[in-house]
DNA sequence: CTTAACGTTTACGTATACGTGAAGGTGCGC
DNA sequence: GCGCACCTTCACGTATACGTAAACGTTAAG
């Protein structure tokens, strides 16, 4: 039995510019990423375009997000997302070796970012429940202001 | 000869470090974030010293939050907090009218204030939801490779 | 009154995260 | 092969968010 290699149609890949569309983002950024070791294309043409799988982006969305979302800079994205070279190992690797421990290791080791990633994330989701709720504080004081000066009240600050 | 631990501040007022070191900020953060119009200092010494009150330091509080936690850009906080001019003017104005009328428009100025500030963290907590959920989305197909690996499968990529 | 610690304004320096050309090569429809 | 949009790599420019130092005044303890 062979294995069918994966399929490379030349239409699976696109250039900066349409990643950048889909996006919402500009190529100058997608290649600064690039330069901070955020992402690399997963090929490049004869002329050395640069070329985007689909997990490309799904990497370059993910970085967005942790970026206009959850507001992390650049560097912390860099430690939140590891070590790219190891990605682009493991991505080679792992479709080139047909060992199970070698490739059990690189899932576990995927596994273990991923649950830091998650972690991170909820750790930043708890600290802006704080806030929320700090701000539920504030507004339920000012409505029991307003209930005081509606009721004919001072409205004295306490 | 002993450095003298930080004196306490013998009124309600507390000076720039004393505020810094409370929360973590420092002195040219605070005077920077003045003067962008994030806040003014309750009070200034006869010396010109800035004076913080309570309200102040919860006020450098929360727009810490926003910084850190929440990710903010200091104009996203700008907006977010709304014209600083107006709670100057408001702190005074509350205090110095017995008008029920007066301190009642200022209190439901700010409840609408409040009210947006709580849905701008929502709306953030929820996308950072939604970031949290692909990543568990990844961690499922993840430990469904792994289980496939432990199984005596090739945990072949789908 | 002295003095050390702390404050003031003003101003230039710096890291981050890109924007914006310049100078030239690439991809492709015609 | 031509033309035009898109790409490449430098390389310098810029806004944000402060750091840092200078020159000088203030505060409170001794």
């Amino acid at each position: 039995m062979t294995l069918e290699p994966p399929a490379i149609s030349p239409s699976s890949f696109l250039r900066i510019q349409e990643v950048a569309s889909e996006l919402g983002l500009t190529t100058r950024s997608i290649r600064y990423y690039e330069e901070l070791g955020l992402l690399s294309p997963a090929a490049r043409s004869d002329g050395a375009y640069r070329l985007y799988d689909a997990s490309d982006v799904d990497r370059l969305r993910f970085i967005k997000g942790l970026r206009d979302d959850a507001g992390f800079s650049l560097a912390e994205i860099s430690q939140l997302l590891e070590d790219e070279a190891a990605r682009v190992r493991g991505r080679e690797a792992y479709s080139h070796t047909g060992d199970p421990a070698e490739r059990r290791t690189i899932v576990v080791d995927s596994l273990a970012r991923v649950d830091r990633q998650a972690r991170i994330l909820r750790d930043k989701i708890s600290r802006l429940e704080a806030m929320v709720a700090a701000v539920e504080a504030r507004r339920t004081r000012l409505r029991a202001r307003l209930a005081d000066l509606d009721a004919g009240g001072s409205g004295e600050l306490r």
